[in-house]
DNA sequence: TTCAAACAGGACCAAATCGGTCCTGAATCG
DNA sequence: CGATTCAGGACCGATTTGGTCCTGTTTGAA
């Protein structure tokens, strides 16, 4: 139950390019360094990303990449399925399966639902987004806006 | 992203301590023949679980497994957090982190956002819940009434 | 035209996790 | 005592995670 590496170093990546300004073009290089990611790894995660569209690359002298869209059109959940593949919480899910519960299985129910939860608070949340919600550099990092603000009570 | 066959197993085989009434001492063996689920894999869940006191456990001769409280009690949350540890997206989010961009990163609170979604799903839902959404054994079994029921759009 | 910069893609790898199995031991009942 | 049933730990193979590395291919500039 947790977000790869991958997928966490992917939004952070394009989340730099973001910063960077429209239409940037930034070396893996430089977003290594600055992220604070290894290189040859993210080097294989914007591989995805470009194969998925979100980011266009450049090779030679000058190349890089840069978003292939506005950062208010990249949602969060974008960039986490083109690397890590559908989000889904059980075979059930993401595939016609041959589990012996599959027919009339509770369960099924509930964990279709609580994965479309997370596909919304992941699709309704933009770089852009992520962009204006950071903070400083102290305080909890807990107060994030996404564009259809929910409730989220704050004791988990 | 997936909720692991030990979870799955274990609220399936509670579900099953539920179904034979309330304080039922029923053995492994036969959780493992009718819900078709690995003996020993099993049996090994269960000791999870009783640990975590949500089942009470007899040795010797007519013994086995009892719901060591009501089936509205036991939420699927209590049984899969028992199982699989806490349900944490991302590492800083459950333990205090050595994380380079803990200061002021933008993703935790995203992370924490979708987590406590799916804590929420998970935590309303009693095993008694799950018993009552049971369905004959065709129709898709998308229809699962939580103690609070969430609007849920249906396509993802 | 050549060369170095930069990405593309695949092979490879160690470590961790998953999904179990198995064996010994202890409790309990008859 | 002895059969039964759970407790707990050791172990195991397969898969996934989190990378590294090497060989291209493309591109711009000297
Ligand atoms: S047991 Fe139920 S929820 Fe799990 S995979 Fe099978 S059908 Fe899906
Ligand atoms: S990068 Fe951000 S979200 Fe990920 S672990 Fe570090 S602090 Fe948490």
């Amino acid at each position: 139950m947790q977000v790869t590496r991958a997928g966490e170093y992917g939004v952070l990546g394009l989340l730099h390019l973001a910063r960077r300004g429209a239409g940037q073009v930034v070396m893996i290089d430089e977003v290594s360094r600055e992220e604070r990611i290894p290189k040859s790894f993210l080097a294989k995660i914007f591989q995805s990303l470009a194969r998925a569209g979100l980011v266009r690359s450049n090779r030679g002298i000058g190349g890089g990449f840069a978003l292939a869209k506005e950062p208010a059109e990249i949602t969060t959940l974008d960039v986490i399925e083109a690397i890590e593949g559908p989000i889904a919480f059980q075979r059930c899910l993401e595939a016609p399966t041959e589990c012996p519960h599959t027919g009339g299985c509770p369960l099924c129910g509930l964990f279709e639902q609580a994965q479309t939860q997370v596909r919304d608070v992941f699709s309704r949340t933009t770089l852009a987004d992520l962009m204006k919600s950071r903070v400083p550099a102290a305080a909890p990092a807990t107060s994030l806006k996404p564009r259809a603000p929910t409730p989220a009570r704050a004791a988990v």
